[in-house]
DNA sequence: TTGTATGCGTTATCAA
DNA sequence: TTGATAACGCATACAA
C-alpha cells in the first residue's frame, strides 16, 4: 500500500497554493483556463484521488447512504437494494447495506453506526422500532425514506413508501371467492412485522366485506422464508383440512406452502388455492407458478433512492407514496 | 436535523480537557474510575456519538470495507454478502455493498470511489479487471480478498478463495458417466467470467480423462441468469438433439434450462440430465430438484471476512484457499 | 492522572 | 485570478 497522494502534492507539483488545485478539483470557477488544464494533467499523472474522509469533515457530506433491510438474502429486498445501488452509483453515492435480522436491537445498533459515519441519507426497510424511538432516529438524519412503514406524524425529512396492503389483501381474497373457495386461511408474516399486520388487518376487512366470518385459528404467524412456510402450511392444514385457499405473507412463505402440498399430494388450486405477495423471480420458477400480488422492487428500490436524493437537494417530494399492487394470475389460484 | 455533539460539549460539561473524554470514549487507561464514569454519565445524557469521519481522518482508518460483486440479486452472492456483512456487523465493521453489473469500467470506478472512502479492506467477487490493472488495484487497499479470482504473482496483503472447478467439472462429468450419458454439453458462464473459463477448462479435462471427445459446438455462453439459461437451452438443444447432459456454469441457468425442458416435454433426468453449481436455495425448489455442486455461500462470506480481518490485522493467513465443491445428488441427474 | 500542542486532508472565508 | 488562514472533530505525542 502506497502513501497518499494529497491536494498539497498537487499544489506543489504545479507551484500553486493547495486553493487552486482544490477550486479545479471541485471544478469551482476561478481559475484560468490554461492553470486548470495543467492541474487536471498533473493530478492524473501522480494519481490523485480525493480524501472524501478529510471532504466529509469539512463539508458534513459524505456521498454515502445507509441501506437497511431485514435480510439482503431475501429476493424481495435484494431486488429492492439492486435498485437503490444503481441509482446511487450512477449518482456518485456509495450505500452501507446492513441486515437487521429482525432484530430491534440490531436495527438500533445500524442505525447508530450510520449517523456515526455521517450518511448523507438513509433508507430503512420494515422497521421493527416503537413509533417514538422511530422519529428520535430520523429525526438525526438528514433524509430518510421509509419502505414498509408509516409515520404517525409526518417529519418534513421523511418518506414512505407502502404498499396498499388493503387493496392487496382485497384482491386476493375475491379472487379466491371467484374460484368458489370459503375457507380462506392467511399465513401472516412475523408477529412483530408492521407490514405482517396491516397485510393481517386486510385480510380480516377483505373477508368482512364478503361477509365471511373470520376465524382466528386460521391464521398462523410465521418468519418470511420457505422453511418457514412450509412448517406454517403444515401446522395449518394438519389441524385444519378443510381449508380451500390460503392468503400468504410473501411469495417465499407461499413457495414454502407449495412444497409442502406437494410433498402430501394436496393438488394446487383445485383443492387449495395460494396467493402470494411480492412476485419474487422464484414465483414463476416453481410448479405450479405461484399466483401473486406482484409489485415492482426494482422500481421500488429507485424511486427509494430518487426521492431521497430529492429530500437531499432540498427539493419537494410528496410525503408518502402507496404502491399498488397487481394480482397476478398465474397457476397457484 | 439536530446540532452535533462533540468531544469537546462533553469535555467542557464535565469541566476537563478533550484529552480526557477521548481517553473515556475509546478505553483507554490513564483517567481515574470516578472520573470515567462521570465522563460516561454525561456522553450518554447529551447524547455523545464519537464522529467516525473526524477519527478516521486522524487514525487513518473507517472500520468500513468493502464488498464489490457482479450481482447483489444472484442468491449466490447474496448469500455471500449476508456471511460477510453479519461477520462485520458484530466486529463493527460497516460494508459498502456495490454492484459492478459485469462491467469493467463500472468495477474500475467501484474501486476508485471504495478507496477514496478509505475502505479498511476488500472483499472482490468475480472480477473481470485485466491481471495488471487487478495487482495495481489491490496493492492500494490495506487488504483485499479476492472470490472467484486467482492472482498470477502472491501479494502480501491479499488472499484468494476459489472454488476448485476442475474437481467440480470432474465431479459433474463422471456423474453424468455413471448414468450411461454420452453426449454431455455445457453451458458456460460468461465470455469474460474467470470463472466461467475455469469451470469450461474443468470440463473439457474432465471430458479428456473420460477419453471422450470434447465438441466445441456443445458448449454455449450465456449470462448467469435463468432467462439466459433459457435460452441457451433452447438453442442447444434445438442445435443439437442428441444430447442428454448438460453441465451448467450455475444453477440460475440450470434453472432456467430446466423451464425450457419442463415446456418442451423433454424428460429430467431420463432424456436430459443436468447438474448446476452453487447450490443456491433455488436449486432444491424447483422440480426436478436440481442436482447441484454444493457450496457453502454463506460460509465463504464469513472466511472472506474473517481472513480479511486478520490481514487487517497483521495476522498471518494462507495466501489461497480453495473451496471444495460436493456434489448434491437431487432429481435432475 | 490529566492537559497542551499538533496534525490528519480538505474546504470556506476573506484578503490580495 | 490566486493565496493565506482557519476550521471540521478527533487522536497522537509529549509534557506536566
Amino acid at each position: 500500500m502506497k502513501k497518499r497522494v494529497t491536494l498539497s502534492d498537487v499544489a506543489e507539483i504545479a507551484g500553486v497554493s493547495m486553493m487552486t488545485v482544490s477550486r479545479v478539483i471541485n471544478n469551482k470557477s476561478g481559475v484560468s483556463e490554461r492553470m486548470r488544464r495543467r492541474i487536471l494533467d498533473i493530478a492524473k499523472e501522480i494519481d490523485y484521488y480525493p480524501n472524501q474522509i478529510a471532504r466529509g469533515l469539512v463539508t458534513n457530506q459524505t456521498s454515502t447512504i445507509g441501506l437497511v433491510v431485514p435480510d439482503n438474502t431475501n429476493p424481495f429486498f435484494a431486488n429492492i437494494a439492486r435498485g437503490v445501488e444503481d441509482l446511487a452509483f450512477e449518482r456518485g453515492y456509495n450505500i452501507f447495506l446492513i441486515n437487521t435480522a429482525e432484530d430491534v436491537t440490531r436495527e438500533k445498533k445500524a442505525l447508530d453506526s450510520l449517523w456515526q459515519k455521517g450518511v448523507d441519507g438513509l433508507i430503512l426497510c420494515s422497521s421493527r422500532l416503537p413509533n417514538i424511538e422511530l422519529e428520535k432516529q430520523i429525526e438525526r438524519f438528514p433524509a430518510t425514506i421509509l419502505i414498509n412503514r408509516e409515520l404517525k406524524k409526518p417529519i418534513p425529512s421523511s418518506i414512505t413508501i407502502n404498499l396498499n396492503d388493503l387493496q392487496g389483501a382485497q384482491l386476493a381474497v375475491t379472487h379466491f371467492l371467484n374460484l368458489g373457495k370459503r375457507n380462506i386461511a392467511h399465513i401472516s408474516g412475523p408477529a412483530n412485522s408492521i407490514s405482517g399486520q396491516k397485510r393481517l388487518a386486510g385480510f380480516k376487512l377483505a373477508l368482512n366485506t364478503a361477509e365471511i366470518p373470520f376465524n382466528s385459528s386460521y391464521v398462523q404467524n410465521c418468519a418470511p422464508d420457505t422453511e418457514s412456510g412450509y412448517e406454517a402450511g403444515k401446522e395449518l392444514l394438519t389441524a385444519h383440512p378443510e381449508i380451500d385457499a390460503i392468503y400468504a405473507f410473501n411469495d417465499l412463505i407461499a413457495v414454502g406452502l407449495i412444497q409442502y402440498c406437494l410433498e402430501v399430494g394436496k393438488h394446487i388450486p383445485q383443492e387449495i388455492a395460494i396467493i402470494g405477495v411480492d412476485d419474487i423471480p422464484l414465483a414463476s420458477l416453481v410448479r405450479p407458478r405461484l399466483t401473486t400480488l406482484h409489485v415492482n422492487q426494482n422500481y421500488i428500490g429507485k424511486l427509494a433512492m430518487r426521492t431521497l436524493l430529492e429530500i437531499i437537494m432540498g427539493e419537494s417530494s410528496p410525503l408518502a407514496v402507496l404502491i399498488e399492487p397487481e394480482l397476478l394470475l398465474r397457476e397457484s389460484a
